[in-house]
DNA sequence: CGCGCCATCTGGTCTAGATCAGTTGCCGAC
DNA sequence: GTCGGCAACTGATCTAGACCAGATGGCGCG
């Protein structure tokens, strides 16, 4: 397994807690060998439920239970009816630097792809409208798209713009193209405040669908709004992470009485 | 449910995806009629398992699947051997208002408490001193707590503090006092800059005993480092959340090109 | 009145399968 | 060389139970 992965941070006894008499720390521990032992061997793949079953001398159910698991540790992922890999080391999203997403992949010697899944003019979801401070139905682009990080798709994104700040955006290159990028070289707009909100929550189907992923598996959702220079909010992205997929930070002086 | 609940936003569609031929759709939503049913009635309970079981018709593993996948979104929770509860509304987080718990928690409407763990001094663990830039095995005031919101322990903290910037604090009310009322008022320490990492993960053993879960149960994570008015790392949290509870924000301008 | 035991309730963990449904690779037909 | 189909593989979902262990509340003893 990757030395920063999340199971030292986020499991302090590898096993053996006290007053845990069922057999399950052992499977667990078994488990957490096969995945180092995987991930020594450079393969990210693991064996197959019913050889793991077989191998580790369990059920069907028990080894799905401690499998799914450390999938929410973010030890582990699976893939749709593929199989379960390793998860490979977190990469580190800062909030505030708000670096396009290719650059902050490359940043990290990692490799970045974009997938564009639909570019198209819609009426504006009650949600969405609120947000943005529209009225519901209002017309706005969206955008949809899966981002991939080595080869790994990691990312679901709807962004939602206003077709009055950014009028025929939608020509663009948008599978290759930042949107910050764009909004600056060609429409003149800088982002001067940005609002998130973060929540734990699982991928919605359609993220699922788009990211290879089982129906429910575990999201970091944010939500992010753009504002430019003039407080004015330009478009709102709603992105669904693959939960083990990122760390996000934030340094920042606080807003409050300090 | 409350009306904020995360199902509305974390699964779109309701019920029936295209392409989802069992009868787990229809489970789902009879559950979600339950719960429904059940918010309704002000009762946060839901029946027992086997009872649920033998209303829908179902198998008891059938069941927990569906149930952990509602937990899983945020809907549900439960305590350890106790039974299943839905979730209250989220609590707002503003990152970087910075408020004390308490206050926090009272800005909107809820009740909060407190619970001491334990307050003792320590050997750095590596972790930590590496985040407040010290050597492993220095001396560390430790204070551990557990928050309630209404009631219900949502959050199990690891405090970590510098006794050569705040000597002696351990002496005080530490269930009822916040750290930063005192870091001002008794030690003269502001806090000009926080570094946040957030992650997805599960509740550690520790966590989810204080906290009445079951271990595994799904956590937000939240690293926080203080800095006072020097650029001096004072102190640093580690927090682990049900993530059911809270919903984080955030406002700030980027701090990258803009 | 207080404490401790115990019956009962509830979830937690596990056994041993079967069947359904995407994924993938191979191979033959065109 | 390409496309389509089929077989094999892998996880996804489900059946029908059993037994373990913590949580709770009531009751009786001191």
């Amino acid at each position: 397994m990757s030395p920063d992965s999340p199971v030292s941070a986020a499991a302090p006894e590898a096993d053996a807690p006290p007053g845990a008499p069922t057999r399950e720390p052992s499977l667990r521990t078994s488990l957490l060998a096969l995945i180092d032992s995987a991930a020594r061997r450079g393969d990210r793949r693991l064996p197959a439920e019913r050889e793991m079953m077989a191998r580790l001398a369990t059920t069907r159910i028990t080894l799905r239970e401690a499998l799914v698991q450390l999938e929410a540790e973010g030890c582990i992922y699976r893939e749709n009816r593929r199989g379960w890999f390793v998860s490979p080391p977190r990469l580190r999203y800062d909030l505030l630097a708000c670096l396009p997403f290719h650059d902050m992949v490359q940043s990290q010697q990692r490799r970045a792809q974009t997938r564009l899944l639909a570019a198209e003019e819609i009426g504006a979801p009650a949600e969405v409208a609120r947000r943005l401070g529209l009225a519901s139905g209002e017309r706005l682009y969206r955008i949809t798209r899966a981002r991939l990080v080595d080869e790994r798709r990691v990312l679901y994104v709807e962004h939602h713009l206003r077709p009055d700040c950014v009028p025929g955006i939608l020509a663009f290159d948008l599978a290759r193209e930042s949107l910050t990028d764009l909004y600056r070289r060609h429409y003149g707009l800088r982002v001067a405040r940005v609002s998130y909100a973060l929540s734990t929550t699982v991928l919605p189907e359609v993220a699922a669908r788009a990211l290879n992923a089982v129906r429910g598996s575990p999201a970091q959702r944010i939500i992010r709004i753009n504002h430019d220079q003039n407080g004015r909010a330009v478009d709102c992205d709603e992105e669904y992470w693959r939960h083990d997929a990122i760390d996000l930070t934030l340094t920042a002086a606080p807003q409050g009485s300090g």
